[in-house]
RNA sequence: GCACCUGUAGCUCAGCUGGAUAGAGCGCUGCCCUCCGAAGGCAGAGGCCAGAGGUUCGAAUCCUCUCAGGUGCGCCA
């Protein structure tokens, strides 16, 4: 239950018989009333925009409006106490029941509390990480796995049908450069003696595929030209490298529904398919592009090239398709994917890029658009850079010296659960310091700590009391007597549980996870508030053996808090902790 | 030169897709353990929301311009 929106359908309601009513005028635009929680609590539990929404086209003074609102507002059961304030807000007092039933709600439906159907079971592709298959996963990919992988299960929880799908770059040279770093380590294994030159991937992850390469084929591709091996080698390292990253991934709790080739793509017709779709619809020619402003690359010059008219879809220039020799640029296979997305029935796109592919969105953007004839959304979401620190110093690390930082130094350093979590406490768009030693410090500087603890604080207890003889059942607590919590600090933890619907909701709607991690902390930081409080007032202690119907509402208060973390860490992809060490 | 992202407290960052007196953590000042996990909590000081215009009942939020930082910019994917 969202007691934000039941109460928004309350005052549309009202409008509705004002209008009824002729107190107000008909064909108002009812979209913009808003029913949110105040800033300041004191103006009460929720406050509507209504009346000054509506003054102008209803030609009336917005206190007028909000007046009679209110007057007829605070009749409902619902509604305790309603107040017009400053140009027209109307302050709105809601009944103590309510609060007791959002916990009652919470403890009932568990971990799929605040789950919501605005998804409409409508199928929505997420596509991330798709790093190409020459080597493990570094940092950067890890914040697009996290990222993408809480957007998915975001995406799930309020109602979307999610496919989480990762684009091989398997098609280009980048493979061929791949398949001779493995040749090289190949001959390696045979006790030769070889250079890795520049344009070939020295990195040590290379040495057992190698060995595995010649386990499987002996010394058949010794002496041997590229022509004779470089398919075949080609396929095997490729192989090799997604066992890895599908490794890594796992390492992560990251679990893909789809892996889409981009090879597949090739000798298929897929490519020429999807260009001729744009073709009819007159938006591929043969052309020359104008050299870049300012500056100008030195060795440039006009070129004959196919392109994309994807200026007619909101791009700044025209895109190339085909090289000047005749060969597909990498665009070209990744419209025929997104082609193909579309074909499969999608009714949105999601990919998450890097940063450093954000000259791409415009274009793949213009792709779609022309492709879908406009009926298929795609966002794009880019993830920032990760700046890596130890000891509060730069982590220094060379693609070159291949002595970068994979994923999996990070997860075998603090854990999938504060990976996961950290990488989430900052806007996808918005640089990251991570902080080895920080994020494994136990204190409330370390959010995924703090979080954490609060479950764990709540668990503690709950086991203390069963011990006690106390029954903390789900069965029990569901039906312990709530209205004996009347604190401020028992209310202002259950006014932030009934934040949560509404906090999934516009999570939801603009693709952005990260507000999840930061509700867990602020949650949190009302449970850790009412339970220290308890030291000052012994009353508010969760456990009072004395007293067991009192102890079975508070823990069934604390408890609905821990509901709401283990969904929210779901989300997440997070693990609740049941106890510290 | 152009495009995209960012600019909020001394520091690190939230800020509900336009709402009331702009929030949190760290740091600083003072409190709270005979008591459920103090690994916490309470209170205080600290702001020209980069700057200038505009839109309207109302702007950190939307638009325009300027400044600063990051990223990218036809035969690499």
């Amino acid at each position: 239950m969202n007691l934000f929106s039941e109460i928004r359908e309350l005052v549309i309601d009202t409008l509705g018989k004002m209008q009824a009513s002729g107190e107000l005028p008909k064909g108002l635009e009812m979209s913009n009333v808003a029913v949110e929680p105040p800033r300041d609590s004191a103006h009460g539990d929720m406050a509507t925009n209504a009346a000054m929404v509506l003054a102008k086209a209803a030609k009336m003074k917005p206190r007028d409006i909000a007046e009679r609102l209110g007057e007829l507002l605070g009749k409902d059961e619902r509604i305790s106490k309603v107040e017009v304030a400053g140009p027209g807000f109307l302050n709105l007092r809601l009944s103590e029941s309510l609060w007791l039933d959002v916990v009652r709600a919470a403890l009932d439906s568990g971990i799929d509390f605040g789950r919501l159907k605005i998804g409409d079971g409508k199928r929505v592709n997420v596509e991330y990480v798709s790093a190409n298959p020459t080597g493990p996963l570094h940092v950067g990919h890890t914040r697009g796995a996290v990222f993408g992988d809480a957007l998915a299960s975001l995406l799930d929880f309020v109602g979307f049908n999610v496919t989480r799908e990762y684009y091989i770059n398997d098609g280009g040279s980048q493979v061929d450069v791949l398949a001779r770093s493995v040749y090289l380590r190949y001959l390696e294994a045979h006790g030769r003696a070889v250079a890795f030159e520049d344009g070939t991937y020295p990195g040590d992850y290379l040495i057992d595929v190698g060995l595995a390469l010649k386990n499987k084929v002996g010394d058949a591709y010794l002496e041997q030209p590229e022509n004779v091996w470089l398919a075949d080698v080609r396929e095997f390292a490729t192989e090799a490298m997604m066992d890895l990253i599908r490794a890594d991934l796992k390492s992560l709790g990251v679990e893909m529904d789809v892996f889409y080739s981009e090879k597949s793509l090739y000798g298929t017709g897929r490519i020429e398919e999807a260009l001729e779709t744009l073709e009819g619809k007159g938006l591929i020619y043969e052309g020359v592009l104008d050299p870049p402003k300012g500056k100008v690359p030195e060795d440039w010059e006009p070129r004959e090239q196919t392109l994309f008219k994807s200026t007619e879809h909101g791009d700044d220039v025209d895109r190339p398709v085909k090289k000047s020799d005749g060969g597909w640029t990498y665009f070209a296979p990744d419209i025929a994917y997104h082609y193909d997305k579309v074909s499969r029935g999608f009714d949105a796109l999601i990919d998450v890029f890097g940063a450093d592919h954000s000259g791409y969105v415009k274009r793949m953007k213009a792709a779609v658009s022309a492709l879908s004839d406009g009926s298929v959304p795609l966002d794009i979401k880019l993830t920032q850079l990760v700046k890596l620190y130890k000891d509060g110093q730069p982590f220094k690390m060379s693609k070159r010296a291949g002595t970068f930082v994979t994923l999996r130094d990070v997860v075998d350093l603090v854990g999938p659960d504060v990976t996961r979590f950290v990488m989430l406490t900052r806007k996808n768009d918005a640089a990251l310091d991570f902080d080895f030693d920080k994020v494994l410090e136990q204190s409330k500087e370390n959010p995924v700590f703090y979080v954490q603890y609060a479950n764990a604080r709540v668990k503690s207890t709950m086991r203390k009391a069963a011990k006690a003889g106390i029954d903390v059942s789900d069965e029990t607590l569901g039906l312990a007597n709530l209205a004996l919590l009347t604190d401020s600090a028992q209310l202002e933890v259950m006014k932030k549980i009934s934040e949560w619907p509404r906090l999934v909701e516009i999570a939801g709607r603009t693709n952005e996870p990260h507000r999840v991690a930061f509700y867990l902390y602020e949650l949190s930081s009302a449970l850790h508030a009412l339970y220290n409080k308890g030291y000052e007032v012994p009353s508010l202690r969760l456990l009072d053996e004395a007293d067991v119907t009192a102890t079975q509402a508070k823990i069934a208060l604390a408890r609905a808090v821990t509901v709401v973390i283990s969904a929210g860490l779901g989300i997440l992809g997070v693990t609740p902790a049941e106890e510290m060490r």
